[in-house]
DNA sequence: TTTCTTACA
DNA sequence: TGTAAGTA
């Protein structure tokens, strides 16, 4: 299929699929007359997956080590080998890691924050009663 | 009409 | 990333 096709089975705009061809992530595995972009339903799954993935934060590397691990021609769901599908699985549960890395990070730094201002607050109380007194 | 490349905002 | 121009 083409890559007017591929955009809208896969909700991605032309220029993120030509994007993802330029990062290395997706090529088109073969190419039509006047140089067509071609796309097979193994480079759709691969366009689903770096989609999910994009939403989930994972970087360019990342995406790339994960797709690196998906053999062609093999549907994504289906059963597990044991060897890519697991990799799939620590991939994500790696991401899954980072991310409640960087909540904790964000709680944290909101504590701080809140522990800023009921400073500034007993200090701002004490400036009001001492200047009115 | 669709796609490709290149370039600009 | 959207969009536009000029092609094929």
């Amino acid at each position: 299929m083409r890559i007017g096709e591929v955009a809208r089975r896969t909700g991605l705009s032309l220029r993120a699929i030509r994007r993802y061809a330029q990062d290395g992530l997706v090529r088109a595995s073969a190419r039509g007359q006047g140089d067509v972009h071609l796309y097979t339903g193994q480079d759709l799954v691969r366009l689903h997956l770096v989609r999910r993935m994009e939403h989930l934060g994972f970087d360019l590397a990342r995406m790339r080590d994960v797709l690196a691990v998906l053999p062609p021609g093999v549907p994504v769901v289906g059963e597990d080998d044991g060897t890519w599908l697991a990799e799939l699985v620590a991939a994500a549960e790696g991401r899954c890691g980072e991310l409640r890395a960087a909540v904790a990070a964000a709680e944290e730094f909101a504590a701080a924050l809140r522990k800023l201002a009921d400073h500034m607050r007993i200090l701002s109380a004490s400036r009001t009663t001492s200047t009115t007194r």
